[in-house]
This record gives structure tokens, sequence and C-alpha cells, in this order.
DNA sequence: CCAGATGTACGATGACCGTCGTACAATCAA
DNA sequence: TTGATTGTACGACGGTCATCGTACATCTGG
């Protein structure tokens, strides 16, 4: 139930995402140039799942719907269904295998912002 | 009027750039988000100056001067009159000191394509 | 002085983006 | 079943963006 193991991870993907060797520097870039979708992505630096809801932001649901889509289009982050819950979490490997040091370097950018 | 740089490549700067600490890491990503400006960046890389004629881009003139304005606004190059000519050279300095790896790790990215 | 080269300024246009409200679907607990 | 929770889908609205053409300013070389 509360099991987030790596095993389970993946039990219900969301379509859309694309392959790993198909994510696009620019589209990745573009989605880290919104301030809100920054944010979103440096709480999903601490590696673990999030739900839309159990991150604070200051805008409305949809919004918030729009951007982890934007998000997850770029390949950016990855999401999964658990009950009514969707839970997003970053494509961390996927992007170090494509772009090395792009997302660490972002966030730590971010974080000295 | 003094200025930091090396007599030679400051003599005739362009307004409009902001100040090291002033370079937002939104604004960056945006500019970079641009498949024409990562270009355009990317032929910087090698830290000579180029004008906007000696890259070649599939676009007319007005817009190679948009998105020139663009990345200098954002604190990515900086602009210096020599001329009729304007050279655009990366602000690398800068950079690194704002945003640690940032540049390079984009660069290098893009590189990979 | 004049003609060419380099690049800007300005306006227009079509596309995209961020935001929201409302309505709806799916799940879970009582 | 009923109601609460969680999030999506859709449409709308205003703003921004990338692109271009045209006109203009500036410098350079005959």
């Amino acid at each position: 139930m509360l099991d987030t193991h790596p095993a389970s991870e993946a039990r219900t993907p969301i379509a859309g995402e694309p392959e790993r060797d198909a994510i696009e520097l620019s589209a990745v870039l573009h989605a880290l140039s919104d301030p809100i979708r920054l944010q979103m992505v440096a709480e999903l630096g601490d590696g673990v799942e999030h739900t839309c809801g159990s991150i604070k932001l200051p805008v409305t649901k949809s919004t918030c719907t729009h951007h982890f889509r934007v998000l997850r289009e770029a390949g950016v982050i990855h999401q999964r269904q658990e009950g009514t819950s969707r839970l997003n979490s970053l494509r961390s490997v996927d992007l170090e295998a494509r772009f090395p040091g792009l997302l660490g370097t972002v966030l730590r950018a971010a974080a000295a912002g």
C-alpha cells in the first residue's frame, strides 16, 4: 500500500512520455524555463514521488495538471496512477543518460537562484 | 568610463544586459530553449566573437536581431559595436559565476543532440 | 560624395502559452 | 449508496513569441 519500492513504481504508467532517445533538449529547456515548473522539478529533486496536491503551488489544480503534462511530454518526469492519485517522479536516469549533468546542474542553479 | 574588460573588447558596449547577479535562471533557460538561439550559442561556444552575419542561420536578418536581443537581455551574451558590425560573445565568466556548470552542460548536451 | 554592407526599429501576423472556471471521471471511506 | 478526495478534459481569455517585410541608420571603401 505504502510501498514505493522500485519494482512497484511502474504499475500504471501514463502514456505520452517520449522514449529516452527521443527526449529533445529544446523541449526540456523550455519545460524548465517556467518558474512554476522549475519549482515542481525542484520539489521532485529528492527522488521521492509526489502527487499534484502534495506540492504547494500558487496555481489552481487545472494549471497544475497542465504543467505536469508539459513536463511529462518533454520527458522530464514520469507519472503513474495509484488510486485517485497521480504520482510524479523525475526521469533522472533517462535524463542523465541523454544529457549528462544537465538536470543536476539546473537544480543546483535553481537552488542557488 | 572604466570597465573590467580588456580595452579592445568593450569599446562600445550595448545597453540592456543584466548585471551578473541579476541574471535569472528562467530567462536563461527560456533563451536557450529555442533551437535557433541554441545554435547561435553553440557557435559562440568557441569563445570567439561572431557577428550576426557570420553565423549561418535559416532566418532573416530581422529574426536574427530579435534572437540576439533575447540572448542579450537574458544575460547569455555580450554585444559590442565595431563599425557596422555587432560582435557577439558568450558571457561565460558571468554565467559560470552565477550558475556554475550550466552553460557547459547545455552546450555539451546540444552537441550530443 | 556615393554605393554597398551590416544591422536595427517598427508594425503585422499567426501560433503558442499560462491561467482559470466549470464539468466530469475515478477511487476510497463511512 | 453517499460524499469527499484527486485529478483530468475542455473551452476561453489575454499575453507573449517567432517570423517576416519594409524602412531607416551607420559605417566603410572607392
